[in-house]
DNA sequence: TTTTCAACTACACCAATGTGTAGTTTTATT
DNA sequence: AATAAAACTACACATTGGTGTAGTTGAAAA
């Protein structure tokens, strides 16, 4: 017997429950372990630990899909999870990404892209609808203010990059060849142009704004 | 005449460019307006100004494609930009979608496959090979530490986001129900639990290991 | 040339921060 | 019940930080 892809399904209506069951049943390496309506009857049964793959619905009564998405990847972090949802708000998105899933599919996926996407995740790969993909993609871009006015010189951003680093005004004054006075001047303006009033906030808006390198 | 989709092509390698160019003018709404082999010659035409699409390769010599897709994006923030790479370092496509680019294809798409991610970016989605995409996506995942004494308490964690915002001592004790001591006490843990020894470098870090929320 | 403005330097001052040390209460472990 | 660890409270103190105000300089705009 071939190496068999185990699945579980989290989803509170039976309908979408069962129809994805036999779908994924009917192909010749999948089998499902464990169907269940919610989370919490998920954690009871033995099936999460032994899956590879985890199919969960983000809107379950009780723990919520993200919530069961955290808890299932410190459970069982080989397995693969794949939210299906109707909603596609930042919260949803982003909290599921975080939370460790690893793919994003609309409900009305047909039985083909489902299968499809899985195999796509089994293959290293994260399946989820183009419009999700640029959502996603969207929150890397570097934030554009209007005015050219708002936005920090390269001195400032220098500046920025070594508060956060926590050095202290003296410090940076050597660093950049200036007063300690110098230094201060600057981050008045940084603070005034990303409106805050310590160097925490600033830290803050800085990773917000994509003005502090992430990576 | 329909709408025509207006294409500039920039890729140094000629070969692959006028393979492009071919193939995308063989279909019936795509125009290439223009096609050059690096970004100082495209700026000097109106190509870019009026195209709808970019394609654009990351490896150029002189201005790279991310400078590149930097500059365009400020000079026609309408034009979609999709970039086309042999490389998928974390540089690379991090770089790329940080200057604007909403799909990242790699060098070896099929002429089949290009028309397929211009038409997905037309409609509003993001063209990516399931490997990039998951690449993307791991960089939402939340920083799991190896050992849970790692790990920030809740009660550290929310502190830790009033720190972000810069709140004093007092008003966190205040909004926490401690004594401004309790709070320093909290505050020496979470410095302790991330190497740090101030507000600023604090919340970098947390930024870094997404312990606190990015949007 | 005069004016304007950004980029500093300088000083003052209080509030806030980081850290050492120590005592108390609460909670969990045995 | 005894003990240990975690979760505080408390105080002290040097350092740093944020902000108001003001003067200097050099380069660009009028």
């Amino acid at each position: 017997m071939k190496t068999m892809v185990q699945i579980t399904i989290i989803e509170d209506n039976s309908f979408a429950r069962t129809a994805w069951e036999t779908t994924l049943n009917s192909e010749e390496n999948f089998v499902v372990l464990g169907s269940f309506g919610s989370c919490e009857e998920a954690f009871e049964s033995e099936a999460l630990k032994k899956s590879n793959l985890i199919l969960l619905d983000i809107n379950l009564p009780g723990i919520s899909g993200i919530e069961g998405a955290e808890a299932i990847s410190s459970l069982n972090n080989k397995a693969l999870i794949i939210m299906i949802s109707i909603q596609d708000d930042d919260k949803s998105i982003f909290g599921s990404l975080q939370a460790g899933a690893i793919g994003y599919l609309h409900k009305s996926v047909t039985p083909e892209e489902l299968i499809d996407s899985i195999n796509i995740a089994l293959r290293g790969g994260s399946p989820m609808t183009p419009q999700i993909a640029r959502r996603v993609l969207k929150s890397f871009h570097k934030f554009k203010p209007k005015l050219a006015e708002d936005n920090l010189s390269e001195k400032e951003t220098a500046i920025l990059n070594l508060l956060s680093e926590g050095k202290s005004y003296k410090k940076i004054a050597d660093e950049m060849f200036l007063s300690v006075d110098g230094v201060k001047y600057h981050i008045r303006s940084i603070y005034e142009k990303l409106h805050v009033h310590s160097r925490a906030e600033a830290v803050n808006k800085g990773q917000k704004l994509r003005i502090l390198s992430k990576w």
